[in-house]
DNA sequence: GTATGTGCAAAACCTTTGCTATAAA
DNA sequence: TTTATAGCAAAGGTTTTGCACATAC
C-alpha cells in the first residue's frame, strides 16, 4: 500500500477526517525524498493551496506520527529543528556535514549491541535512541577544511 | 586545580572579568552533581543573590563552554532543554528514564567503532556525537510498566 | 447534524540580544 | 579610566494552542 493510501486509512481508522489540506500535505510527503521539515512542507503546500496554514501542517505531522506512519528525528547536535521521514524503513541514523549540510544515512549494528549491553548491565529497557553525528563529509574535507 | 580556580583563570585568561555573579554561578556548578541546566542554576544563584538574572547565567555558561570547562548535552530525545556538565571526564552518554527521569551515564566503546567505521566507509570526519537514549530504568520496569 | 479540522493570531518555551548602567581591572 | 558585564525586557525561532468558523462524514 502506498503512503497516501496508508495515511488515508490510518487517519480514518483513528476517527479522523481526510481533509483536502491533509491530502495535499500527505501527497507532498509521499513525493519527498528522505527528510522533510514542517516549514519545507508548509512552503510547498502553501504553493498549492494558499489557504493552508503552518498549524495545519504541524497538526497533520502529529496525526501521522501518532498513526505510526512517520518518524521524527533531529539531524543536528543542536537539535534546532525537527525533521520527519516515512516510518518503517530499517532503523538508521544520520550524519550531517557541518559545511555543506549534506546528510548521510547509515545503519549501525553497534547500536544494537550497545542497547543489549545496557539492558543487561543496568536492567533498563531502551525504547528510543536518538543519535546525531556531525563533522565534515569527504568532499568538504578535501576542499579546504574548516574547524 | 579545582573547578572554581580553573574557571577563574580561564575567564581572566580570555580577558574577561570574574564578577561576583560569575563567582556565585561557578561555585554552584562546582558543587553540583553531574548535570545542571540553566534554570536550575538560575534558581539556586538567585536564592543567594536576588539580583542575578537568567541572562547572566546563560552568559556565564557560554563563557565557560567557550573556555572548554563545561560541555553541553541534551538528555532527552525531544531535546527540550540543554544540560551542562564539567568537561574533561571520559566521553560518555546518557540514558534517561521516561518515568522517574533518572539519568544513567555510561561509556560506549561501540561509538568509537561506529565512528571509525563511518570514517572508513564514507571518508567523513566525525566531530561530534550526540546520543540520547530513553526508556524505563530497572526500578520503573518492575513497578508497573508504562508505555 | 455533529464532531473534527482549519486559519489566524497569540502563547509557550528555551535561549539570545540590545541597551544603558555598573563594576572589574 | 577603560572595557567587559549586569539586568531588564524584548526579540528570536520553532512548535503549540484557543477560539470561532468551516467541513467531512
Amino acid at each position: 500500500m502506498n503512503f497516501l493510501d496508508a495515511a488515508t486509512e490510518a487517519i480514518r481508522d483513528a476517527g479522523g477526517r481526510f481533509t483536502n489540506q491533509r491530502r495535499i500535505v500527505v501527497e507532498l510527503m509521499a513525493g519527498s525524498e528522505d527528510h522533510f521539515d514542517a516549514e519545507e512542507l508548509y512552503h510547498r503546500a502553501h504553493a498549492q493551496d494558499e489557504s493552508i496554514s503552518l498549524a495545519t501542517v504541524y497538526r497533520t505531522l502529529h496525526a501521522l506520527e501518532d498513526a505510526g506512519l512517520i518518524d521524527q528525528h533531529y539531524l543536528t547536535r543542536d537539535h534546532d529543528r525537527k525533521v520527519y521521514e516515512p516510518a518503517g524503513e530499517a532503523e538508521h541514523y544520520h550524519f550531517t556535514c557541518r559545511q555543506c549540510h549534506r546528510v548521510i544515512e547509515f545503519q549501525a549494528d553497534e547500536i544494537d549491541l550497545l542497547r543489549q549491553g545496557l539492558e543487561s548491565a543496568y536492567g533498563v529497557r531502551v525504547d528510543r535512541v536518538c543519535m546525531c553525528l556531525d563533522g565534515l563529509c569527504a568532499e568538504c574535507r578535501s576542499s579546504g577544511e574548516i574547524g
